[in-house]
DNA sequence: TCCATTTGACCCAT
DNA sequence: ATGGGTCAAATGGA
């Protein structure tokens, strides 16, 4: 609209490049594997240099967005479905299930996963660790499988207001997208179950996760900047990370409760921190798998946590969506 | 009997 | 007008 965009196609562009070659070395690193360990550390670094090197682009504004804003729900930004931290979202209060047939918009305040389908099979994705009442069913249109709706079983009893949407994926049956609404607000202890789920992963397994996930979102480009190129080449903006919380004690969670690449001066407010919280998920679960993979490869990081630690000062993260698709498909 | 699922209808945003 | 999200009655299983 009126929104000058003068360099967005270029600085996005740039992103997806640098994206791009993480997604190339990963491929290498694949490949390379059973070989020299040396190559595969030089490729190791790569892919945690290039990584450092996007997330700084996209931090330091270089990133062309509209900005038109989305208000309202962009304050009610949910936790990961692995989370089950009560916390006063205004999505949640805002929205009683009762008597609201008001379509939910897929904006802020939704989370996208990718998951595989339990044990291979093809009866529904993985147990996320909670408990989920199907509530509807709908044929969706250019889907080739009807869409799931799911909600908490216990809204009852305990007023839990999270939702779920389950689709299978066209492209690959055996995938299926899970949009989280909401979150949880009840006391249910099968969340740690499900986290300790998932297996200690080798470096390919690690590696086939980040290849087949990285993506990059253009949702909420404006038409011109996908005239750049973006919206034709690739899907919505997304720092994607495999579901490596169970690779490692360092989730994207306890990652900020361990300070862990967590700036300092972030003071949570509940108004703005959402998007900002969420996209730091995002990179704390790359810096994690990059960090596993490090680990699976025998080499050391080439920089401390620590040190990777930014700052958002001045960033306003409202103007993009970062989602983070899990695929635990290895 | 209770609970979960199915399914058609309804409501509302686009 | 259309399609997505939810409701609620019907149904089935434990």
């Amino acid at each position: 609209m009126e929104g000058v965009v003068d360099g967005n196609g270029g600085g996005s562009r740039l992103v997806v490049t640098e994206l791009s070659h993480i997604k190339e070395l990963v491929m290498q690193l694949d490949v390379h594997l059973g070989g020299s360990p040396d190559l595969c550390k030089h490729l190791a670094r790569q892919i945690f240099t290039v990584t450092e090197k996007s997330i700084s682009m996209i931090r330091s504004g270089h990133f062309g967005f509209d900005g038109r804003k989305r208000s309202a729900v962009g304050a009610g930004l949910d936790s990961p479905p692995l989370s089950a931290t009560p916390s006063p979202l205004s999505g949640v209060s805002d929205m009683p299930f009762k008597t609201n047939k008001k379509r939910k918009t897929m904006e802020k305040g939704k989370r996208q996963v990718r998951v595989s389908s339990a044990g291979g099979g093809t009866d529904g994705p993985e147990d996320d660790g909670y408990s989920w009442r199907k509530y509807g069913q709908k044929d969706i249109l250019g889907a080739q499988y009807p869409r799931g709706y799911y909600r908490c079983t216990y809204q009852k009893s305990q007023g839990c207001a999270a939702t779920k949407q389950v689709q299978r994926a066209d492209e690959d049956p055996s995938l299926y997208d899970v949009i989280y609404n909401a979150e949880h607000t009840c006391v249910h202890k099968a969340t740690a179950a499900a986290a300790a789920k998932a297996q200690p992963g080798d470096a390919r397994s690690l590696l086939q996760s980040l290849s087949s996930s990285l993506k990059v979102e253009t949702e909420g480009l404006t038409p011109k900047a996908q005239q750049q190129g973006w919206g034709a080449t690739t899907p919505p903006f997304s720092l994607s990370s495999p579901a490596v919380s169970g690779l490692t004690p360092l989730t994207p969670e306890n990652c900020f409760a361990q300070g862990v690449s967590a700036p300092t001066s972030l003071e949570p407010s509940p108004a703005t921190s959402g998007s900002n919280h969420l996209s730091m998920r995002a990179q704390c679960e790359f810096d994690t798998m990059v960090s596993a993979l490090m680990t699976a490869t025998s080499m050391p990081p080439p920089l401390a946590m620590e040190e990777t630690a930014f700052s958002l000062d001045g960033i306003d993260f409202d103007e993009f969506d970062v989602s983070c698709f899990f695929a635990p498909d290895c």
